[in-house]
DNA sequence: ATTCTAACA
DNA sequence: TGTTAGCA
């Protein structure tokens, strides 16, 4: 096996940028047919990124598939599809702060005291500790404040 | 095999 | 919106 640094696997395994989807799959993904896909972007609701290589195929990003997912979702609430899309829209850019956050939250992983800890960055403004997470054999996640260091 | 557009037994 | 046809 290769081998690999560990921070680089790390910036990937929460990029979820870097996830594309072509019609058919965020069709399956969402339970959103085909067509509405297509409708739903010649009405600007949903946007593509074109061009797959030889085929001019639809691109989806994440960001994409949280909003088909969220439409769906207020559609099968029995919303109106303009409703369904001015709610989305009004949440979304929660979603898009949250992701952000998420995105940016784990630092790295380490070996402390035997235990696997992984790092979710600087934990006060004057960066004299660092917030760790960790994780017991019944998958409950314990946080830990350690001294910068340390 | 999959996606594309256009059109409607 | 579904579902075809005929392409690429």
């Amino acid at each position: 096996m290769a081998y690999v640094d560990k921070r680089k696997v790390l910036e990937n395994v929460f990029k979820p940028d870097i996830f594309k989807f072509r019609i058919g799959e965020l069709s399956q993904m969402t339970g959103v047919s085909t067509r509405q896909l297509r409708y739903w972007e010649s009405k600007d609701i949903i946007q593509s990124l074109h061009r797959d290589g030889t085929q001019d195929a639809r691109v989806y990003d994440y960001e994409t598939f949280h909003k088909v997912q969220a439409i769906k979702y207020f559609l099968d609430e029995g919303y109106t599809l303009r409703a369904s899309v001015q709610r989305t829209n009004e949440i979304f850019d929660l979603f898009k702060k949250t992701h952000a956050i998420i995105g940016n939250a784990v630092r790295g992983i380490e070996e402390i005291n035997g235990e696997t800890m992984v790092d979710l960055g600087v934990f006060d403004e004057e960066q004299q500790t660092r917030l760790w997470a960790s994780i017991d054999d019944e998958k409950k996640v314990h946080y830990h404040v350690r001294a910068e260091g340390e």
